[in-house]
RNA sequence: GCCCCCUUCGUCUAGCGGCCUAGGACACCGCCCUUUCAAGGCGGCAGCGCCGGUUCGAAUCCGGUAGGGGGCACCA
């Protein structure tokens, strides 16, 4: 992080007020309540470009005060993807565990009820609704002016303003203005003493410096609310940076039970962590010029929040794998082989044999989108036949197909075993028959890989070696020859 | 119902008053290359939601309208 500062994040001041903060302070700031997402990871990405760029800083804080839909392995969770996509720990302040400053949230709560800002409030949540009728019209403000004081049940509420108007100062959308009238008194403590999100936020955000709340848009609401918190507690507030949602192919926000969200899932399948962040970073925006597949550091350099689409970009798996096709293309094949070890080793092949799959892996490289395509190319090598397809072998075993086995098997047993001098003597074979290699290499394919499309055939052939290619085209002939007999 | 936000090809976007007969990418469709399939090359299809206004000139500015989205918990 060696860049000075640059103007790059606009200053904290919404008009002409002094002091901003010489560096930047941003957060990211998850909830352990499920596998961690890719919105949160565009989120995490969007806050710790602007930290670089601005010579600025990061913290990771986890909101982990919902203990009942807290787990240990989701935390963990979002320390890995995060460290996955090139944001690991020294990128960052903390974990800072937002249940460790509960005492401080405490403390914001009891000042703000002794400045007559906040109030005890004994109302269920079914008296509310009986009054008002209408489950979402907010709290009424029974309770506003009661004076009561505590007691089991009472919850605590803030009294927001009942005039005047807040200016949310952000970045993407410019200045939205809320009705101070609307703004309900909403609570900020629960009868049991704990604090709800809209108040540990603050309170964090504001020990914690933060000068930069880049967020989802979710939370554009939750704004106003906040920044009258901030101002209540006396402190300037930071700037907002709403970020559009993503949403699945019905424009819907990307829900954790209908769509595909975990960043973890991804990576299994073979996503690579450079195609995924350029991916992400793109949803919204784009680096200038006719470009899209870009180094991180064009990124870092080039991106703007102010730029930021301001509605909502739908997360298309295609472009994404067409992304990470780009990505296992460029990779030094050493590279390449080595990335798919993981997805080769778990397939759990007896016969696997790093030495052949070495010689296959290049052969594979422009053929996969994702790395866990791998497998269904090379498992033909590895097993000790090849897989079962009945389809590949219907479509392929017919015509000539016994007869151009039949000549293959003669060909191949003392042709020297090199692709080139195979793919010949296959051609000679074709030709006896009036087909084009592309014909006729399909039967010796399909007796071979057991599949109808796959790896270069005779480099494949090459590598696997003379007597297994015989024995499997023996094999081959004689399940035909069966066959024939059968009807 | 209330509040807020959004609106360029199917999708992600470029565009920030004339360079736009709107550019790129993904997807899709052709053709070429070719041992299958990819990759690669070439070409094609396709868009400024609508209505007013401002202006010599609008995708770009303003106002409406329609549509979409987010939020409205003692969850975060």
């Amino acid at each position: 992080m060696s860049s000075a500062p640059s103007d790059a994040i606009p200053a904290a001041t919404p008009d002409g007020t002094p002091a901003v903060p010489a560096a930047p302070r941003l957060r990211f700031a998850p909830s352990p309540t499920g596998m961690f997402h890719v919105g949160g990871a565009r989120t995490a990405l969007f806050n710790w470009v602007m930290a670089r760029q601005s010579g600025g800083s990061l913290v990771l804080r986890i909101e982990d005060t919902d203990a009942s839909r807290n787990r240990p392995e989701w935390i963990e969770g979002i320390i890995r993807a995060l460290a996955w996509l090139g944001i690991d720990g020294d990128e960052y302040e903390g974990p800072y565990f937002q249940s460790a400053g509960a005492e401080g949230h405490r403390a914001a709560v009891d000042r703000l009820r002794a400045a007559g800002l906040a109030y005890y409030c004994a109302c269920t949540r079914d008296e509310i609704v009986a009054r008002t009728g209408d489950a979402h019209r907010g709290y009424d403000g029974f309770c506003r002016d009661r004076g009561l004081g505590p007691g089991p049940g009472r919850a605590t509420r803030f009294r927001t303003p009942d005039e005047g108007t807040t200016v949310v100062t952000d970045l993407i959308r410019g200045e939205p203005a809320f009705e101070n009238a609307v703004l309900e008194d909403f609570v900020i403590a629960r009868a049991d003493g704990s604090v709800t999100f809209l108040l540990a936020n603050v309170v964090d955000d504001m020990t914690q410096g933060i000068t930069h709340v880049v967020r989802a848009e979710e939370h554009l609401s939750n704004a106003p609310k906040q920044q009258l918190l901030w101002a209540a507690l006396g402190a300037t507030p930071p700037v907002w940076a709403h970020v559009p949602v993503i949403v699945n192919e019905k424009r819907q926000k990307l829900s954790k039970r209908r769509d595909k969200v975990a960043l973890e899932d991804y990576r299994a399948e073979g996503y690579l962590a450079d195609a995924m962040r350029n991916y992400l970073m793109l949803l919204g925006w784009a680096p200038a010029g006719d470009r899209e597949i870009v180094p991180w550091e064009v990124v870092e350099r080039e991106f703007r929040i102010e730029n930021v689409n301001a509605s909502p970009a739908f997360f298309d798996v295609k472009k994404l794998r067409a992304f990470n096709g780009e990505y296992i293309r460029a990779l030094p094949a050493e590279r390449f082989a080595d990335a798919c070890l993981p997805w080769v080793r778990a397939a759990g092949w007896p016969g696997f044999d790093p030495d052949v799959f070495a010689r296959l892996a290049p052969l594979a490289q422009t053929r996969i989108g994702v790395l866990g395509e791998i497998t269904e190319m090379v498992d033909f090598a590895f097993l000790d036949e090849p897989p079962h397809d009945d389809a590949a072998w219907q479509k392929a075993m017919k015509g000539p197909a016994a007869d151009i086995l039949a000549d293959a098997e003669k060909v191949y047993r003392d042709v020297p075993w090199g692709a080139a001098e195979l793919k010949a003597g296959l051609e000679e074979v074709g030709a006896t028959h009036g087909l084009k290699l592309g014909k006729a290499q399909a039967p010796v394919r399909v007796a071979v890989t057991g599949r109808t499309v796959g790896l270069p055939l005779f480099e494949s052939l090459e590598v696997l070696g003379r007597d297994r290619t015989l024995a499997r085209i023996a094999a081959a002939r004689a399940r035909l020859a069966a066959e024939r007999e059968d009807g």
